[in-house]
DNA sequence: TATTTGTTAGTGATCGTTCACAAACTTATA
DNA sequence: TATAAGTTTGTGAACGATCACTAACAAATA
């Protein structure tokens, strides 16, 4: 029974409950369950999360995390439409690599049950899509878009992000997310920006 | 205490589960909760329901009842475009009139549970998109669609869709779906189909 | 020694479900 | 037509299991 500081304790119980969620869904996570698949007992849990509230937090702060390394790599990016291939490639490399996240996203019943769940996802959101706006303004000023709001567009566009990853998702992960991206950037290009 | 057919109190019982669904999220869905609303006891929900998960599947089947007065109205248009047009408004004004449905359809957790369920979930779903493509394709055959898959279209309209009624859903429903649905309309119609 | 991280044991609440039984409605028989 | 028999729809009480969470205490670490 090894003794581990809290940051590492946080990390090792966030990994596991989004394991839990990823594996048996959102209504399967449960401090007793937490507690077998870290290894501690339940109370220990309580040891470095308020509540499980608390924890589902912490789930979110990792993907508000990403948010911050998505907008860095974007800034590294001079070219509008380079930066648009970044924020669909982006999505997709850190979701193979974080698959258990894939469930995070699409368990809506996590964040019906509290407002300030409700509102952290809310923030996640709106984030993303004003980012990709920012984009598509750039865009707009180099070449010739079809007269289609950028409102439109990033919906257009994350809506088929969200579909593709959600395929993705429900064939239980049997096709490369990245060899997709490549496929979905082309489309774009054609469709959206006429090249 | 009024008896009713079981005819009667099945509908009531899905009605009340959707409310709760809708109101509450699918972890509130309690049969203790439920019976309280329909005004039985938890025993009588028994009487008309195998378990809890029928009750899902109960759910599942007004959805796919929905699929199949689509396909009776797509039937009625005879242009391809207006088959577009009457996919895109048929789901919007269904869901204006069926809200609690709205919730059900992003209630990933409801799913993830039980194999049967998932499996009736990934029927409607692939049952929808093939409509969609049977009607891009007769698009295809009249009007000059740019050099894109029918499937790759069906999924950014599919994307689309659902994108705008999350976000119908998560403002709570202060616009008019019906009204969006014209403009969306207009943009696929711009965009894809060169109009 | 003081603090942090862990344990065992237990809290009351709620979960889905079942039991034995009662009332209502339908059908068959006297 | 009255009544008996059978079926369907309801009830209160209770089942074991599990839920999130806590009090009290022990061991490891600084």
């Amino acid at each position: 029974m090894p003794r581990l500081t809290t940051e590492q304790r946080q990390k090792e119980i966030i990994d596991e409950a989004l394991n839990i969620i990823h594996e048996c869904g959102y209504g399967s996570l449960s401090i007793r369950e937490l507690a077998i698949r870290v290894k501690i007992s339940e109370p220990a849990i309580y040891r470095h999360f308020l509540n499980k509230e608390d924890i589902i937090l912490g789930i979110l702060s990792r993907i508000s995390a990403f948010d911050q390394i998505l907008a860095d790599s974007l800034h590294n990016k001079k070219m509008p439409l380079d930066k648009l291939d970044e924020f669909i490639m982006f999505h997709f490399r850190f979701l193979e690599k974080n698959r258990t996240l894939t469930s995070v996203i699409f368990a809506e019943d996590i964040f019906t049950q509290s407002k300030i769940l409700k509102e952290k996802l809310m923030k996640i959101i709106s984030h993303r899509q004003r980012l990709l706006v920012e984009i598509i303004e750039e865009i707009k000023k180099q070449d010739s878009v079809k007269g289609l709001s950028s409102q439109e567009l990033s919906k257009i566009i994350l809506g088929f992000i969200r579909i593709t990853i959600m395929e993705w998702k429900l064939s239980d992960f049997s096709f490369s997310l990245i060899d997709k991206g490549e496929s979905i950037k082309n489309t774009f290009e054609k469709l959206i920006f006429n090249k």
